[in-house]
RNA sequence: GACCCCAUCGUCUAGCCUGGUCUAGGACAUCGCCCUUUCACGGCGACGACGCCGGUUCAAAUCCGGCUGGGGUCGCCA
């Protein structure tokens, strides 16, 4: 049975249009369950380097695509050579200044994609074309195609941008008396906004997305749906459900453009639909060791504090700073909370200090109690009295639940923090 | 310039192959309402598209042609 490739280049790190390209070759290698091979063409001696192989590796493990067998195509020069000799021997192809030239048979030439139909080339710009350079290395359209047919890929799945090149090298496939497999050209990922993806546009290598804190997951989820749906209405599926439904038929024949907001709703939707003990450990893997805190604290502590932000999340970067006030005590009042502090309650902070000292057991029912009698003694709406009092314990105006955080942060953290917001009061009087 | 690909809401798409069930469905974003102590989540609702012109047909988002628009390729890079 034929195999299914991807064949990225160590030129640079894997992108986001590679990864989708990736993505659905293995998917549908693995849907027709062939084999997935992935062959590193890194023919340019030059260009290509070991840390962008590593990069590319990692990443494609990173995001669940696994392969079956890696072929290196530095190692295969001595294969691509003796094509070309036997294309000398034969007259189709010849040495000047030391390159190789194949001449082509010149002819209408017709692809069968499997995404577009069939494409139809007149005639070609060109007559020939180097197999092998000057300096004895062979050319990528040569050991695409020699490689193509050695290792049985059928279809050949790659981005749209190799349609042009798809002509010349079945007259190359034809020279050699290879079979020609069949195509899956699959249309290129845009800019958000329109426009080639390389220009102005921020993130566009897979470890970026990781480091911006997008789960793999979610990345793979929405690389699925920017150019494929199942047909109906889902949106949400895992690489082997997707596996299963995948139909390469239902790949779009137009290039999309990416989109944020979409891949943060994904993304957050993923969050919120896991586990809260997964979502700690995704965390604290996140965060390995550049945040000695999060590892250092009870790990009960910590889980309870995730739980806070749990449906509050959009990546895993955003706890670091949404959650800094449940891992210091010198956070400063945010500028964007000055209006909540205008209204000095310190009569009605005393109070509830008092009352909440009084608690033996810390918890958000007995704390709602005792705030919400507070408010009643007080004679003030509810919101009056809460608002100042989650600026006092985060620093911010918008946070958590107000009872729950108080319960996660504990007594002896809540009260020092009202303390601290009547200080800041009295200073400000003077 | 030459060759090739593509064309449904702002974006991703369903529908198109096998014309009528489409006063075109869903999702993201946006806006509004509800929930509510803020934010978020959740619920409800609003806005919003068949690029244009012809043709075929009783009937076209669906078939055909042209135009326009977008994209790709024209390396001894891959």
């Amino acid at each position: 049975m034929s195999k299914v490739r991807f064949a990225p280049s160590p030129t640079g790190y894997l992108h986001i249009g590679g990864a989708r390209t990736c993505l659905f070759a293995w998917l549908y290698a693995r849907h027709t369950a062939k084999g997935f091979v992935l062959r590193i063409e890194d023919t340019d001696m030059v260009r290509s380097k070991k840390e962008y192989l590593q990069e590319i590796l990692e990443s494609l493990q990173w995001l669940g695509l696994d392969w079956d067998d890696i072929e290196y195509q530095s190692e295969r020069f001595d294969i691509y050579r003796d094509y070309a000799n036997k294309l000398i021997e034969q007259g189709k192809a010849y040495k000047k200044d030391g390159a190789v030239f194949i001449k082509y048979d010149v002819q209408e030439v017709r692809i069968n994609d499997l995404i577009r139909g069939e494409i139809v080339f007149q005639e070609l710009p060109k007559q020939e074309d180097v197999i092998i350079k000057s300096d004895g290395s062979p050319t990528y359209n040569f050991c695409c195609v020699i490689d193509d047919s050695l290792m049985d890929i059928d279809p050949v799945v790659r981005g749209e941008d190799h349609i042009s090149n798809t002509p010349k090298q079945i007259l190359m496939y034809r020279a050699m008396d290879f079979k020609v497999p069949s195509f899956a050209h699959l249309p290129l990922i845009m800019a958000e906004g329109g426009g080639r993806m390389s220009k102005r546009f921020g993130a566009t290598a897979i470890s970026e997305y990781r480091k911006l804190g997008y789960l793999p997951e979610a990345i793979v989820n929405y690389l699925l749906l920017l150019g494929w749906s199942p047909g109906d209405d889902r949106e949400i599926f895992s690489l082997k459900e997707a596996s299963e439904l995948f139909d390469i038929k239902r790949i779009n024949k137009t290039s999309a453009a990416f989109s944020f907001d979409k891949l943060n709703w994904i993304n957050g939707e993923y969050i919120r639909k896991m586990s809260l003990d997964e979502l700690c450990e995704r965390l604290l893997s996140f965060y390995a060791a550049d945040n000695p805190e999060f590892h250092d604290c009870p790990m009960d502590y910590f889980k309870r504090v995730v739980e806070l932000f749990h449906v509050r999340l959009v990546t895993l970067s955003e706890f670091m700073d949404k959650s800094r006030f449940c891992f210091c005590d010198d956070f400063v009042y945010n500028n964007n909370a000055a209006e909540v502090l205008d209204n000095k309650l310190s009569k009605e902070i005393t109070l509830l200090i008092a009352r909440l000292k009084d608690l033996t057991v810390f918890d958000k029912a007995l704390v709602e109690t005792v705030f919400r009698q507070v408010v009643d003694e007080a004679g003030i709406k509810t919101k009056f009295l809460v608002h100042p009092v989650r600026v006092a314990l985060t620093g911010d105006k918008i946070g958590p639940g107000l009872f729950e955080m108080m319960e996660v942060l504990g007594k002896e953290k809540v009260l020092d923090r009202l303390t601290r917001l009547l200080k800041y009061w009295e200073v400000k009087n003077v």
